[in-house]
Parts: structure tokens; sequence; C-alpha cells
DNA sequence: ATGACGATTTACT
DNA sequence: GTAAATCGTCATA
């Protein structure tokens, strides 16, 4: 059942929280559906959040979609060479969006290592495992292929939308646990927010949970663990 | 006009 | 661990 303007007409961090489990879909053709459990999102909180490409009011031909209302998407190009696949929360120009920084591919695997093929840097190299196909925003977007000509589409329509995770028959999403970190990439006095959601025990997600290594260190070599 | 840089990913030391 | 790839946007001139 497809997610409906309510859902997106709400606070940022509870769309975020509430988009994981939902199903991101993207109808390629009559042929071809491409679908996708998510797992890893992050709020952005617009014009107050100094992360977000809407800070103190800030409007461009990139972020334009950001001002419109719940339930469209605002697709933008980084670094030159990949996508990030945002979701608009809020009323119109209430500049904020939740990040889709991960799904768990359940329908069109095949497609979607085709897609990731055109990377330039991917371009002959081995299938990726199913774990590694969308776990990151820029992979996701080259899995569904998804760039800037999605940008500001209207997610309540039928090329690109959410649906509730209902379905019967398809592999159930092998994760739960919800987590809270600090954005990834983020620079600045908001990198510390805890605004990234995702499922801890989901091996679908762009990074491990920060483990603490227990009080027994007798492993030898580990590599360091970030924190 | 020129230069720095980014909500990333990949290859390589 | 570090660096490269690549381009739209912004600051500076």
């Amino acid at each position: 059942m497809k997610l409906g303007r309510s859902f997106y007409l709400r606070d940022t961090t509870t769309v975020a929280k509430e988009l994981l489990g939902k199903r991101l879909i993207h109808r390629l053709n009559t042929t071809t559906t491409l679908e996708g459990i998510i797992v890893e999102t992050e709020a952005y909180l617009g014009v107050s959040d100094p992360a977000c490409h809407s800070y103190l009011g800030h409007r461009s031909k990139r972020n334009e979609s950001m001002f419109l209302p719940g339930g469209f998407s605002y697709v933008y190009l980084i670094y030159g060479l990949y996508h990030c696949l945002n979701i608009v929360t809020c009323e119109s120009n209430d500049p904020q969006a939740v990040l889709i920084r991960a799904v768990e591919p359940i329908n069109g695997i095949d497609r979607m290592q085709t897609l990731r093929m055109r990377s330039r840097s991917s371009r002959q190299g081995p299938l990726k495992s199913v774990t590694e196909i969308a776990n990151g925003p820029g992979k996701l977007c080259l899995a569904f292929g998804i760039d800037k000509a999605h940008d500001g589409l209207d997610l309540q329509g039928s090329k690109i939308y959410l649906t509730e995770y209902d379905n019967s028959r398809v592999n159930i999403p092998s994760c739960s646990k919800l987590a809270l970190s600090p954005r990834i990439g983020v620079s600045g006095p908001a990198k510390d927010l805890p605004l990234r959601f995702y499922f801890s025990d989901s091996p679908f997600i762009s990074r491990k949970p920060s483990t603490r290594p227990t009080s027994l260190d007798s492993d030898l070599g580990g590599k360091s663990n970030g924190r």
C-alpha cells in the first residue's frame, strides 16, 4: 500500500525513523520493477540545520525541490559522480528532507547488478554481493537507476514511490533493531547530532555499527575500530 | 574566469 | 590508512 501524503507532512525526524522498513519502488517499465526495503536514513532539518542544503533558507537550482511539499523527491549530484535520493518532508517552503542511505534489495536484483556496472569505477569489477548493491546513497541511486531526471518527482505517482512493508511472498527483511548515530560525512557544528537511523542488525547498511571491544583484547592485529 | 569543495565510492599503499 | 575521479555551486577577482 502506497504511503499517502500525510505520511510525509510530519516532523522530519519522525519520518526518517518511520521510513525504515518501508519499501522503495522504481517502476522502470511495464516489465521491470526494482524494489528494496529501506534500512538506513538520515534527517536533514532545513533552514536551522547547518548540514542541510537549505540552511538559512539557501535556495538554488540544485535544491529547488526541497521547497516542494512532503512526498516529493529531491535528487542531487554529489562529487560530480554520484546521485543522492532524498524524500522531502513537511509543508511547501519548509525545505526539509530525509536522505535514503541504504536499502535491502528484494526485487529486480539482476537489473540492479547491471545498473551498478554503469559507474566508471565499477566498469569491469566483479558482481556485487547482494549486501553491497545498495548499501550507500550513491550506490543505491546507481542500482535503482535514479538520477537528476528523477528530481522533483511526486512520490504519489507510479514511477517512483514508497509503500508499507506489507506484501507477502517476498523475502523477510533481515533486520529490526533501530539504532541512531551521527550523520555520515557531515562536518561542522551539526556533525554530532544523532540524525542517522538504521537497523543495526541489517547486513545491508552502509557502515557497521561502531562496536566497543570487550574487556578482553586477546584478538590479534584487529583493525582499529572507529571508536 | 578561476579555484575550492562536497550528505561518495573505489582502488591502492 | 590515503588519493583519485568529476562537476555544479559558490567565493573571490
